[in-house]
DNA sequence: CTGAAAGCGCTAACAC
DNA sequence: GTGTTAGCGCTTTCAG
C-alpha cells in the first residue's frame, strides 16, 4: 500500500488537489469547514506531505546543515542538541557532519552539505576566514562561537567571566598565573587569551605566564604538569575544561593537591566539569540560548532580513578546583 | 545566477537532457566522449544533481535517519561520528534525532524521521518493543545495542568481558561484589545483570548484591555510596561509565578509597574514563565497527537483502580502579 | 547509445 | 474560496 498523496485525499472528498496543498501550506486560505473533513482524512489515511515533492516545488529542502568539529568533543552535544531542539521547533530537520577533528576538512564538507540544506550551522573554530566564507558563500550562514568578517555569528563570550575569575583568584592571594593556551588557530583559544592578558595588564602584581598553545586534549595538558610546577603559578587558567582536567591529574602525578596548593579553571563546564574530584570550576556557556539564537538568525538570515551578530555571557561557575592560596589571607 | 541544471549543460553541448541524467546516474550507459564532455561542462559551471529533484524521481532521499536517547550521554558522540562517517562513505546524509533523554517521545520522533529519510538507524534503549516495532513499521529500519524480534540489530556483547573482569577480580581475592543496575526499562542494563549473575552462579563462593536500578546519572550512582559501603562488597561492577564515576566519588565522601578499598569496575570507555583519576577500568566497546555494521546492514535491509543481526564485543580494558583485595594474596 | 515523453508530489500564480 | 495550469529537476520507460 503506497504512501497517500494529495491526489489521494482530493478523490476521496471531491476536492481538487491544490486545495488539499492549501490546506496544508497555507490552511488559511482554506474554508474551515472544507479544511476539517481534509484533516479528517488525511490523518485517517495517514497522510503527511512529502517533503521532497514540496521541497522541489519550492526550492527549499526544509534541512538545516551543522558541521561540527569534533563531536567527541564533550563541548558540542549539548550544542547540538539544543540546536537540534530549535530547529525541530521550527520543523527543520537536522543534517549532521562531523569533520572528525580535521580542521583541514571543513570547507569541502561545507561544500557537500550546501546543496542540501536551506541554511548552515557552522562550527568551525580553525578554518582560515577566508577559506569559511568561500565554502558558504551565497548560502545562508550563521557561524557560531568564532566571528568572521562578513558572516552573521553568534558566540559565546566568556571573557568577562574569565577576568572575573581571575580577579577572584587575585583576591584569594594569588599573583602568579598560569594560562594554558589552546590550539593556535582557535578562534577561542585567542579570545581567552586576549581576556586573560587584558585582566593581567590592568590588575596590580600580578603575573602571567602563557604556556603552550597546546591541542585541547587531556593528554597535552596532563604532561605540562612539570612546566606549571616549573612556573611557580599559584592558579591556573586552562583554555577548556578537558585541558584543566588534565592541568590536575598533571598536577598530582607532580604531587601538587588541587586546590590546596594550586587553583585550577576550567571553561564550557562540560559534564566532566561535574564528575570530576574536585568538581571543576569553570565558565558555563548558556549553549541551550546559543543553539536557539543560532537557528533563529539562520531563518531570519534565509528569509533575507539582516540580522546583527549575537553574544551570549558564560557565567563563572567556582566550584571545587579553586580556593585561596595557602596561608595566605584575602587581601584586595 | 540560478544553480546549473540538466538542463543548462545539456543545451550548451546540443544534447538532450536525459544523456546529462544518465551522464550521472548511470554512466555506463553514455558514450565515453559524449560523458566526458558533460563532465567537463559540468564541473566548469559547478554543476551537481539535484538531490531533491532526484528524490522526488526515484523516491529516494539519501538521509539515513538516527535516532539517539541522549546524545550527551558520552557513549553516543563517538557512535554518531562513526554513523555519519559510514553514511558519507556511501553518499548518504544523516538526519539527526536526539530525544533529549524522554524514552516516551521515541516512537513519536521515529513516526516524524520516516517520511524523510530512507532508512532509520535506532538507538532506543527504553522503548517498549511493540511500540519501537510499530513506529518504525514498513520502514528498512536496524536497532542498536538492543534486540526487537524481527528487527535487525547490531549490538555490542559486554557480557563476555564482564564476566572475564569478574573472573579476573575474583582472583584477585574479592568475594562480595556489588552490582549497580541501570535503568529498569534499559535493554543493556538487563543484558549485563544477566551476565553478571550467570558468570556469580557459576563462580565458587562469591556473592553479588544488586543494587538498584539507577538512572545512568552520576548523581545518583554517588549518592549509592552509603548503600555500597553497607553491601560490604569489595568490588563495585557499575552499569556504565558515569555509574562507576560517581561511585567512585560516593566512595571517596565515605572515606573509602578506590581501588585501595573497593575495586570499581565501569561499561563503555567513555571519554570520561581516561580522564578520571584513577583511570577507570570499563569495558572498552568498539564503536567505529558498531557504526560501519550498521549502516552497511541498513543498506542491505533498504535494498531488500535479508540480513543477519551483528554481535561486536565488547574488550576488558584494566586501568586504575581494579586491584587485588587488601592485605589478600591473590587466589584461584 | 541517445532522444522523446511521462511523471514523481507538491506549490504557486492565475482565473473563476 | 477553489479549480486550473504549469512547472520544480531529475529518472525512466520506450522508441529509434
Amino acid at each position: 500500500m503506497k504512501r497517500a498523496t494529495i491526489y489521494s485525499i482530493a478523490e476521496e472528498l471531491g476536492v481538487h488537489p491544490s486545495t488539499v496543498s492549501r490546506a496544508f501550506s497555507r490552511p488559511e486560505l482554506v474554508k474551515a469547514s472544507v479544511r476539517e473533513r481534509i484533516m479528517a482524512t488525511a490523518d485517517r489515511l495517514g497522510y503527511a506531505p512529502n517533503r521532497t515533492a514540496r521541497g522541489l516545488a519550492t526550492g527549499r529542502t526544509g534541512l538545516i546543515g551543522l558541521l561540527v568539529p569534533d563531536i567527541t568533543n564533550p563541548f558540542f552535544p549539548p550544542l547540538v542538541r539544543a540546536i537540534e531542539r530549535a530547529a525541530r521547533d521550527r520543523e527543520a530537520g537536522v543534517l549532521l557532519v562531523d569533520a572528525d577533528a580535521r580542521g583541514a576538512a571543513e570547507p569541502g564538507l561545507i561544500r557537500q552539505l550546501r546543496s542540501e540544506v536551506d541554511g548552515l550551522v557552522v562550527a568551525s573554530p580553525r578554518a582560515p576566514s577566508a577559506k569559511l566564507k568561500d565554502a558558504v558563500s551565497g548560502m545562508p550562514t550563521v557561524v557560531l562561537n568564532r566571528t568572521v568578517r562578513g558572516l552573521p555569528s553568534v558566540v559565546c563570550d566568556n571573557g568577562t567571566a574569565l577576568r572575573e575569575a581571575a580577579e577572584q583568584l587575585r583576591r584569594d592571594g594569588h599573583r602568579r598565573f598560569a594560562l594554558l593556551r589552546g590550539p593556535a588557530s582557535s578562534w577561542a583559544a585567542r579570545r581567552r587569551a586576549q581576556a586573560v592578558h587584558q585582566w593581567a595588564a590592568s590588575a596590580d602584581g600580578v603575573e602571567v605566564v602563557e604556556l603552550g598553545p597546546f591541542e585541547a586534549q587531556f593528554e597535552d595538558a596532563r604532561s605540562a604538569g612539570p612546566d606549571i610546577v616549573a612556573s611557580g603559578a599559584t592558579a591556573v587558567l586552562a583554555f577548556d575544561d578537558l585541558m584543566a582536567c588534565g592541568v590536575v591529574a598533571g598536577l598530582a602525578e607532580q604531587g601538587v593537591a588541587v586546590p590546596d596548593d594550586v587553583s585550577v579553571l576550567g571553561c564550557d563546564d562540560v559534564l566532566l566539569a561535574r564528575t570530576m574530584t574536585p568538581a571543576l570550576s569553570t565558565v558555563t556557556a548558556p549553549l541551550q540560548e546559543l543553539g536557539e539564537h543560532a537557528v533563529a538568525m539562520l531563518v531570519a538570515v534565509a528569509s533575507g532580513e539582516r540580522v546583527r551578530d549575537e553574544r551570549v555571557e558564560g557565567v563563572l561557575t567556582l566550584r571545587g578546583t579553586t580556593a585561596p592560596v595557602k596561608g595566605a589571607a584575602a587581601s584586595g
